[in-house]
DNA sequence: TATTGTTATACTCTATAACTATA
DNA sequence: TATAGTTATAGAGTATAACAATA
């Protein structure tokens, strides 16, 4: 019985990450949103709020997809008007992609989705436990066994 | 300011729910074991597991998968041994699906090594700290946005 | 020579429908 | 009539390789 909390946090995440978990969680925070924004779709999405305008060959290195994936799931985006590309300046190889006002407006209200929702199954909880809770997710996930930089 | 919590832990589950994340889990979780045993695979193994001897159908339920998905994936885990199928005594209509004592032996070695890793990860906090993590994420998972229930 | 974006091929997985058998 | 398991068909997505253009 030395393993109890590791036991138990394992089955916690077990829980967490399973498939209908997560598809729960995607349709609740893309419900009426973009057609073509869905669980291949936003990843890009998302990655690319984060970097900024970006070559597909970049994106595909931060998300993790190929960059003839990051292509094709690029041109449904783009057919949806919420991603442009345009020619890199610097480099007449590579071509940016560039979200659109849509395209921040999708990212920006599905954020907001994610933290109304813990939010609202926060709020009965003691203030000081979810701090605390917050806090040690944040360790967990950045030094954990799922960190990226892990050894 | 008011959702910095609610901020913080979206930012972080974020990370968590990554498909790299779970990449690397699986990856690290089965490495060297049988072949069968694939991401698309070891939920059915998992879940049956969970359920015990159970039809395709009932399995199917459990873990969010069409009946039809169930009986390929089992298909593979059957031909590497992982799996049986026999009659149901009790519906004749029915096949119960079986772990062999090699797929319990895989669920168990996968569990160890998540368990292992987790543990791992927690030896350099405070007791306290870990346990208490333990209870926050799993009253989070229970009672959270994420929950199966969750109305 | 290496890297860019894109496209074509072959492959895998899935959802739908269809089938047979049994409750 | 409803449900069991399985299989066939069609569709979507990916990985690999190939392409032309540029560094």
């Amino acid at each position: 019985m030395t393993n109890t909390t590791g036991d138990d946090i394992a089955h916690t995440l077990g829980l967490l990450l399973r498939r209908s978990t997560r598809t729960r969680l995607h349709t609740r925070l893309t419900d009426g949103l973009e057609e073509a924004v869905d669980d291949l779709t936003y990843p890009v999405l998302s990655g690319l709020a984060r970097t900024g305008p970006c070559s597909a060959a970049d994106l595909g290195r931060e998300v993790g997809l190929d960059r003839t994936t990051v292509s094709r799931r690029a041109d449904r985006l783009e057919r949806s008007g919420l991603l442009e590309r345009h020619p890199d300046p610097d480099d007449s190889r590579a071509t940016l992609l560039t979200l659109t006002d849509d395209g921040d407006a999708i990212v920006a209200v599905t954020r907001r989705r994610l933290a109304d929702a813990i939010e609202d199954s926060l709020a009965s909880w003691p203030q000081a436990d979810a701090r605390t809770f917050a806090r040690l997710l944040r360790r967990f996930v950045d030094e954990g066994p799922f960190a990226a930089d892990h050894d």
